[in-house]
RNA sequence: GGCGUGUUGGUCAAUCGGUUAAGACGCCUCCCUUUCACGGAGGAAUGACGGGUUCGACUCCCGUACAUGCUACCA
């Protein structure tokens, strides 16, 4: 019988979640609906001097807002509880101990100056770097070079000690990765990772192997950033004897930075103005906030759809996929190798897509904070009117705002010079002074009938249509932008109108 | 330095040996619009480089270059 898929997302609470993470939790999340899964949220706290109070929620936040939600978590729970792995540590001692009884791993006692000196004495031009390897261990102070007496005495006197992976020499290491095939790797080459550290908690090493063991994880996607490490958590696998329980691994590829090489960074987003994380990230310890998606006005729809396709392409022209089209489309193979650079003009693109598709009302739920932000409270009906009248040019949420402040409130400043381009002259202000007599008695007050009252009366000011639209338009919204001018005027009504109009030729 | 991974236009990318090498973003030109957009029509790649294999290669193999990741008692 085919083993029911779980999948899991395995993030460290250090700070604000980043664009790569969102995308492993997007892909986690659309293998386990399409298979009829479980996701699963781990969170990889093993590391207490990096941990960030408050990073647990806002990770879930995310997911909220993402509207990618785990089915077991810490705050849910399920059958494979507890979820943190603070919570678990007792657990990975036992492991480790198993390891070191079957002499797949041992002690080591050395301090930092130890591990300082020995790569600093070793190190030559050839190897900038030296490992604890099958080599150096020799050397080193560990149950395998002292006697087991001596080790007895340490461990009795209370002496801090690690407890590392004993790599087998000479073996080649196949690890097989779902988008990248068999990746092989020289026994020699990798070094005896610290499986438990000296206060006890187990490195993500142990510790993935051992929880997605425990919690029956079937499938392992994680970023690329893991494949080197990939064969000390097979040679774990094995040794623990659970081999035939390995899940299936993906290694997803990186998401770079859009100028110049590496991978993406906060720092990049800063410096190049868009955000990286998915919501806005408030770190204590710097008392700083870093910018997020949700707050620089993007849907979470489009910054799902916009993740998906970084990464992943369907092979049809199609790019706006719902997240249920994503669940029938996404295949873990599709995903390509090599690593994409973050264009932030596409993901606005993306945005920009899902403004057109979303009716009105909707958007008049997701607008409305922003104008409220403006001091302005207009009435539903008007805000509808107004987005379907500006939503084709806006982008990003608060971009309504910047196209129909208008709407709700007369400009504060009019660019008086524009008017001056638009070839202002003693006849168009003639004509604005009795087309404001005109517009007074106009009773139907539409786009059709205003324009048509214009119309009528610019010949006896040897005006064309084309001369006053400018002119009205800078009166109106204050500047070269927006929708038709009559369409503005019949929505702001006739007094605000006029009241504009007068503003301005006094 | 070592090891791993990768490399189709500025960017995201299709193509699973035979096509005029799709499409999208961005850019440029034009049309529409006497605003700004939307929309429409166009423009821009000798597939990192060099060798093979093959009747035929962007697609397979090798090498080189470049990029990127790891090389912690961090994940």
């Amino acid at each position: 019988m085919e083993k029911r898929v779980r999948v899991r997302f395995a993030p460290s609470p250090t700070g604000g979640l980043h664009l790569g993470g969102v995308r492993t939790v997007l892909y986690n999340y659309l293998y386990a609906r399409a298979n009829g899964g479980d996701f699963v949220l781990r969170i990889e706290d093993t590391d207490q001097t990096r941990f960030v109070k408050g990073a647990e929620e806002y990770i879930l936040d995310c997911l909220k807002w993402c509207g990618l939600m785990p089915d077991e978590s810490p705050v849910v729970g399920g059958p494979y509880a507890p979820y943190r792995q603070s919570e678990r540590k007792e657990m990975y001692r036992e492991y480790a101990m198993q390891l070191v009884g079957q002499g797949h791993a041992y002690y080591a006692f050395d301090t930092t100056e130890e591990l300082e000196e020995m790569r600093r004495v070793l190190k030559t031009d050839e190897h900038s770097s030296v490992q604890y390897d099958h080599n150096t261990r020799k050397r080193m102070r560990n149950s395998l070079t002292l006697s087991a007496d001596e080790v007895n005495d340490l461990l009795n006197n209370g002496t801090p000690y690690v407890i590392r992976i004993k790599v087998p020499e000479n073996e080649t290491i196949i690890c097989n990765d779902m988008i990248r095939g068999n990746v092989m790797f020289d026994s020699n080459l990798v070094d005896d990772k610290v499986l438990l550290k000296a206060d006890g908690m187990p490195t993500y090493h142990l510790a993935v192997v051992v929880d997605d063991y425990l919690m029956k994880i079937t499938h392992a996607f994680r970023g690329e950033e893991w494949l080197p490490s990939a064969p000390v958590h097979l040679l774990l696998w094995q040794y623990l004897g659970w081999i035939a329980d390995m899940p299936q691994w993906a290694h997803l590829p990186l998401i770079l930075k859009p100028d110049g090489n590496g991978k993406l960074s906060k720092r990049d987003g800063d410096r190049l103005g868009f955000p990286v994380f998915a919501m806005n990230w408030y770190d204590p310890a710097k008392d700083e906030t870093t910018m997020g998606f949700r707050e620089m006005g993007f849907m979470p729809q489009a910054f799902v759809n916009m993740l998906a396709m970084l990464g992943w392409n369907s092979g049809e022209e199609k790019e706006i996929y719902s997240l249920e089209e994503l669940v029938e489309k996404f295949s873990i193979e599709r995903v390509h190798k090599g690593g994409a650079k973050f264009d932030f003009e596409k993901a606005k693109w993306f945005n920009n897509q899902y403004i057109q598709l979303t009716d009105n009302e909707t958007l008049a739920d997701l607008v409305m904070p922003y104008i409220a932000e403006h001091g302005h409270n207009p009435s539903r009906e008007l805000l509808v009117k107004v987005i379907a009248l500006v939503k084709d040019r806006c982008t990003l949420l608060p971009d309504f705002w910047a196209q129909g402040s208008f709407f709700f409130t007369t400009p504060e400043t009019i660019d008086e010079t524009l008017i001056r381009d638009a070839k202002w002259n003693e006849n168009k202000e003639l004509f604005f002074a009795a087309w404001m007599d005109k517009l007074n008695e106009l009773a139907d007050w539409t786009d059709v009938a205003i324009e048509q009252s214009a119309i009528e009366l610019l010949p006896a000011f040897t005006l064309k249509k084309g001369d006053i639209m400018l002119p009205l338009r800078i009166m109106l919204v204050g500047g070269k932008f927006g929708p038709g001018v009559y369409h503005i005027a019949e929505l702001i009504g006739k007094a605000e109108t006029m009241a504009r109009i007068k503003r301005v030729i006094g």
